[in-house]
DNA sequence: TATAAGTGAAACTATTTGGTTGCACAAACT
DNA sequence: AGTTTGTGCAACCAAATAGTTTCACTTATA
């Protein structure tokens, strides 16, 4: 069983509930009626959430709140950096070659 | 069959071929000696990769050059946004209490 | 022209995935 | 105490996935 981020945001029902519960930890149900499938189906993807701590759960009576962890979304962020930085140098490439066509 | 970036990316030899092409364009062949897999997984992989446009490929004679399409790369980015726009108002909140706080 | 090299694609296979239905169990309500 | 509500988990299933082996095709090279 892989369990990481990348595998957990490639499927876009639960792309759908990370955006979901981002501003305000929901419970499952709650997740559930956005949704077509059934509540068991919705569990499942917040079972996988959980284990590669992208979500969060919080008891509070018979009911658990799932929320996003914030910090674990930095890690794509975080993997995203290393493309960046040459999209950015190519940017300044293409600058200096601007400029320098300008000069003459 | 699903062909979207966050699917290509979920795989970790994808993202290792990627991170591999990222500076510079390299055949199915000086790829796959990268890895323990067949050359042709690795053919498949690629098929993948450009079936949903994160690689180009460039025929020269009987070689073919792939190299990473940077653009899209930043439909990632482009979807961290959303949250990245919520962690950064928390930081600021968490700002402004402290503000708050030490006026006190 | 014959052969080697570089590649993609099809056929097959084991494993993983996303979904379902049917439980079990604890907390809240009557 | 009995019932409803909110939840997770196991068993099962169809489809997708990542890999392999085998083959075909095209471009170089001897």
């Amino acid at each position: 069983m892989r369990r990481d981020i990348f595998q957990a945001i490639a499927d876009p029902t639960r792309r759908a509930i990370i955006a979901l519960i981002a501003m305000q930890a929901m419970t499952p149900n709650a997740i559930a009626q956005h949704f077509d499938s059934t509540r068991q189906a919705i569990s499942k993807h917040l079972r996988i959430l959980t284990e590669c701590e992208l979500v969060q759960q919080q008891q509070q009576g018979r009911e658990i709140y799932y929320s996003l962890q914030l910090e674990k979304m930095k890690e794509i962020d975080k993997w995203l950096d290393q493309f960046r930085q040459i999209w950015e140098s190519r940017f300044n490439n293409l600058d200096k070659l601007l400029a320098k066509m300008q000069k003459k």
